[in-house]
DNA sequence: GGTATGACGGACA
DNA sequence: ATGTCCGCCATAC
């Protein structure tokens, strides 16, 4: 496991429950904002193990990735219903409403100096 | 080393 | 709107 694969599992860990994030999103977290499918692998082969919430996971477009009808794809729909996320039949949510947006740093808030007002 | 495989994303017909 | 093609990246073999 490199730093990157230790990085997208962290990220992953923080998706607050209501919430999801993309694929594209989590790789861009991580300093590889091209590395969308290496997100997909790792969700695949380490979410069991890291016990990893992965259906909060989703495509750019805010889609559930897995064929519809699929077995995986009906759980992923009820996990995320389950936490008041909105799925469309099709396996659609909007980001709009959905998206996990991390807080930017607080910096402590301070006055400028007179000098400037 | 090279090749193949993804829960990807964007471009383009 | 939908399908294809290609660049992207970590792993497995």
């Amino acid at each position: 496991m490199n730093e990157f694969s230790t990085a997208v599992i962290t990220a992953i860990r923080g998706i607050p429950r209501g919430k999801i994030a993309t694929y594209k999103q989590i790789a861009a977290l991580c300093g590889k904002p091209h590395a969308g499918r290496a997100v997909a692998w790792i969700l695949k082969s380490c979410s069991e193990k890291y016990e990893l919430p992965w259906h909060r996971v989703l495509n750019a477009s805010g889609k559930i990735s897995f064929k519809l009808r699929s077995h995986s794809f009906r759980l992923q729909c009820a996990k995320l219903r389950a936490e008041r996320v909105a799925v469309s039949p099709g396996g659609t949510v909007e980001l709009e409403k959905f998206q996990w947006r991390k807080r930017p740093r607080r910096v402590k808030s301070r006055r400028l100096p007179k000098m400037f007002s």
